[in-house]
This record gives C-alpha cells, sequence and structure tokens, in this order.
DNA sequence: GCTAGAATATAGCATATGCTATATCAAGCA
DNA sequence: TGCTTGATATAGCATATGCTATATTCTAGC
C-alpha cells in the first residue's frame, strides 16, 4: 500500500460517492480491441489501395503507392515485404505489385467498408472534405455490427 | 520506366477507363493525418483515464491505470515520464499521479468528445455494448467538424 | 522501530513503423 | 548494342510502444 492520511481521506470520500467507472476487465478489453485495430489498420489501408491503383491504372507501382500514402519508398518496400509473407500479395522483383485471392478479398472487404463509412458520414451530414479525411482512420474501428447499422442508415437516407 | 507489351496495354487501358481516385495530394493528407492521430491517441486515453479514476477514487494510481488499460505496469510508467515531460501531468515518485491545468483541460476535452462519439452511437442506433467498444478507437478519429454534427443529432435524436 | 508485502522504478529486450542514403536493376532509346 | 534514367532493393538508423525480470521504496501493522 502508501499513501498518506489526506489522501486516504479523499480517495474514501470519493469512493463513496463514485462507482462511475465501467468494469475494469470490460475498459480493458475495449482498449486491447483499439489497439489490435491499430495493428491491422496499415496492411487493410495497403491492399485496399493496392486494389485501386490496379483497377484505375492497370498496375500498382511502389512510387505511387508512396504517394498515395505520404511516405517515402522503402517504408513502402518494407511493408510489401510483410505482406508477401503474410501472403497476400505477391510481387516480382523490379516489378509491380499483385493481390492474391485472399488480398483481394481482404481488398473487397476494406473498401466497402471504407465506402459505408464515408457514405454514412455523409448521410448524416458531415461535409464531403470532412468525411473524406475522417473515415481513413475511423473506419479501422467500426465493428460489424456498426457497420450494419451505419449500412441500414444509408439505405433508408436515400428514400424518405 | 520498366513493363512489358501486356502490363503497358493493360494500363493504357484502365488509365481511360479509370480516373476514379481521388487526387494524390489529398489521399496523401488523410492517411497523414490518420497517422498524426494514431500518435495522440494514446496521450488522450492516459489523461481522460487519469482524470476518471481521479474523479472516481480520489488518485490515479500505475497499477489502476496498467489494469484498466490491459497493459502491464512498466508500460504506464514509461508513458507517464513521457507525459510529465510534456506538462501534462506530475508525479511524485512512489505516489500518485496528478494531471496539471494543462493536463486537465485535455482531459476534459478528450472525456466531451468519447461521451458525444458514444452517445452518438447509441442514437443512431448501435448496441450498448458495440458503442462502447468501437467509441474507444473512433474517438481519436473524429474531427470537430465532425463531432459538432454527431452532438447535434444526439440533442436532435433527444427531442422528437 | 522493524518488517512484509504492495507499488513503483529501472534494465534489457522485441516488434512495428518510419526515415535517409545508396546500390542495383530493367526498359526505352540513341 | 549499350547508356541513361527511373524504379526498386537494401543498409543503417530513429522513435514509439509493448513485454519480462528485477531492484527499490513506501506504508501498514506488529
Ligand atoms: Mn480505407
Ligand atoms: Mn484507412
Ligand atoms: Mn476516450
Ligand atoms: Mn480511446
Amino acid at each position: 500500500m502508501g499513501r498518506g492520511a489526506a489522501d486516504k481521506a479523499n480517495a474514501a470520500e470519493a469512493a463513496e460517492a463514485g462507482g462511475q467507472l465501467a468494469d475494469v476487465e470490460s475498459q480493458a478489453e475495449s482498449f486491447r480491441r483499439a489497439r489490435r485495430a491499430r495493428r491491422s489498420e496499415l496492411v487493410d489501408d495497403y491492399v485496399e489501395l493496392i486494389a485501386d491503383l490496379i483497377a484505375d491504372g492497370g498496375e500498382a507501382r511502389q512510387v505511387d503507392i508512396a504517394a498515395r500514402l505520404g511516405v517515402a519508398q522503402p517504408t513502402v518496400a518494407k511493408m510489401l515485404k510483410r505482406l508477401t509473407e503474410e501472403g497476400l500479395v505477391t510481387q516480382r522483383p523490379y516489378r509491380g505489385v499483385f493481390l492474391t485471392a485472399e488480398g483481394q478479398d481482404l481488398a473487397d472487404r476494406s473498401r466497402r467498408r471504407h465506402h459505408i463509412v464515408e457514405s454514412f458520414l455523409l448521410a448524416v451530414g458531415v461535409d464531403p472534405e470532412h468525411a473524406r479525411l475522417d473515415t481513413e482512420g475511423i473506419e479501422h474501428h467500426v465493428s460489424d455490427a456498426t457497420l450494419a447499422v451505419f449500412a441500414r442508415f444509408v439505405k433508408e437516407a436515400g428514400k424518405p
């Protein structure tokens, strides 16, 4: 233990008044989930962007990926190596990047989620610029349950 | 340069059909903002949690912070050192953690934002458990503009 | 006052993500 | 056919965030 009499009095006082905090384990689980999402969001952004570049221009090059992510080319090279190890993309040295079936699947799901979140923000009244900016981060922390609610809201808003 | 005739043809073909992608700089800015938010979200979560612990129990102890964040105690000790350097908290060795005026201000704003986001998710129809879980991550990527829209939605939903 | 036990502090390590600088390679073109 | 040049690969480094193991310190209670 270890606290002075004044601290103890304060603690006791507040403890009587308090108890507003959520359950410790529930709260810890929220933070763990947020940290887990943070670890996978880079992967999601990469495969989604690669799919978009291929769809739009027929190829995904490191320089273009780097420019669109706002990072340096070696940063992209390192991440592509990781994505290759994880079986999401294939690389031919000095050639372009291609998505595996698994990578394409993840890209499709990421793109869909991204689109729903952005459409939802627009539907609820957020201006297009902030909707676009905020979605890039928000999308990675939206559970399937919440995504379903967003999708329904967008659909309802479409036909009033 | 460097690509085969087939690739070149594909690229040209897709380029004609394509052009759906957003502006490179705009997109890069979205990703930069998301990365910036990721860097500050830990700080926000810490000061908000410290404020809650003090409000609820009269003190904020490393062990309790660690338990609620779901991390080990040395992880908390290291972060508190950083928060102290940044002028957000004060520490007395082997004693509790206290918020500076600046830290308390950040905590208040973080708590307010957290509350608005969670209330909004509930108002739009997300179940309480997923609202609580998702908010922990989403809150850090909501701009002031979007937050204002959320707050207005909650207010409107309150009086139908 | 001593001491046991809880809390905090510190050391050392691992992983993820970013950077700059530089070497290597491949295509297109002279 | 080579050469130029743009793209990719690699090396080396920095920072942030986590961990385990262990030393240190404080306070409560005897
Ligand atoms: Mn996305
Ligand atoms: Mn994103
Ligand atoms: Mn919060
Ligand atoms: Mn949070």
